[in-house]
DNA sequence: CCATGTACCTGAAGGC
DNA sequence: TGCCTTCAGGTACATG
């Protein structure tokens, strides 16, 4: 489910509400969701700065680390009371304000890490996709050697990290790329118009606070808008924003795909 | 290096 | 209504 702006909205209303809170107790309900170091322990642990790369949200602790990956259908929600016996409620930490931090995972991918370092578990998450240090030259050094359809390179979080499968849609249809072109084809100026549509995509979703679609909500059980922006995304054989043709979904990795095959060539 | 398949899981939606 | 199949925004790992 989420994906970079959806996790950016999170950690904003997360740092905004926990930061300088300590953890009194936690409960695990679901036991592989817990992957907690050797000899660590969240309880009385201040919450000292939260912050994110790519999809992981990270909580830097008095003494250690810990990190939350959402994957599909994870939820971080705040509440003021105990939702014990909720279906979905994998997890939950009290803090000493009271305010108790909920995570819900219908499908049981996500993961709550615990470790001493964040490398333990961030060592192969590539550069962040809205990281001010990443630049049109080092986008290009990232995707560009690659043989790979540009689809599949984008999805790889080893090079750049934060885009999912509906942002990595959009991202192309507003670059003009078709999906299945090799990223090593792409010329410097489709590669340097990939990179700027990328950010603008990911920018206006992070204005949106996201993309609500089933399962994202914010913190405070809040809905993103975006899903009122997209151009391609779940749009199939409805026309084209640019060209009013109908738009194509195909399979690429495995994942469904949505492009204009009219505006979207492949090189 | 690249592509493909499978596993992890549940629930919603569509076909019949 | 109900049963069956397919699909879903993510990632890791195993195999050609």
């Amino acid at each position: 489910m989420p994906e970079l702006p959806e996790v950016e909205t999170i950690v904003r209303e997360l740092r905004a509400g926990l930061t300088g809170d300590m953890i009194r107790n936690y409960r695990v309900f679901w036991g592989r969701t817990w992957v907690c170091g050797n000899g660590l322990d969240p309880v009385n642990q201040r919450i000292n700065t939260l912050s994110r790369k790519g999809k992981y949200i990270i909580l830097n602790l008095s003494t250690a680390v810990m990190i939350v990956h959402l994957r599909m259908t994870g939820q971080l929600i705040v509440h003021a009371h105990r939702d014990i016996g909720h279906p979905h409620l994998r997890m939950l930490f009290e803090m000493n304000s009271g305010k108790i931090l909920h995570f819900y995972d219908s499908r049981k991918f996500g993961r709550i890490y615990l470790v001493d370092h964040a490398d333990q578990v961030l060592e192969r998450v590539g550069a962040d996709a809205m990281s001010p240090e990443l630049t049109v030259a080092s986008f290009q050094a990232l995707i560009g050697k690659s043989r790979g359809k540009i689809k599949s390179v984008l999805l790889d979080q080893r090079r750049l990290s934060g885009l999912g499968n509906i942002y990595i849609d959009e991202s192309l249809f507003r670059a003009g790329i078709h999906p299945e072109t090799p990223a090593d084809h792409l010329t410097i100026e489709q590669t340097a118009v990939l990179f700027e549509a990328i950010r603008a995509t990911l920018d206006a979703a992070i204005r949106n606070l996201g993309t609500t679609i089933s399962d994202y909500k914010t913190t405070g059980g809040g809905f993103g808008t975006n899903q009122n922006s997209l151009l391609v995304y779940r749009r199939e054989d409805q026309p084209c924003m640019k060209c009013g043709k109908a738009l194509t979904k195909i399979r690429v990795n495995n994942r469904g795909t949505h492009f204009c095959r009219h505006c979207q060539t492949l090189v």
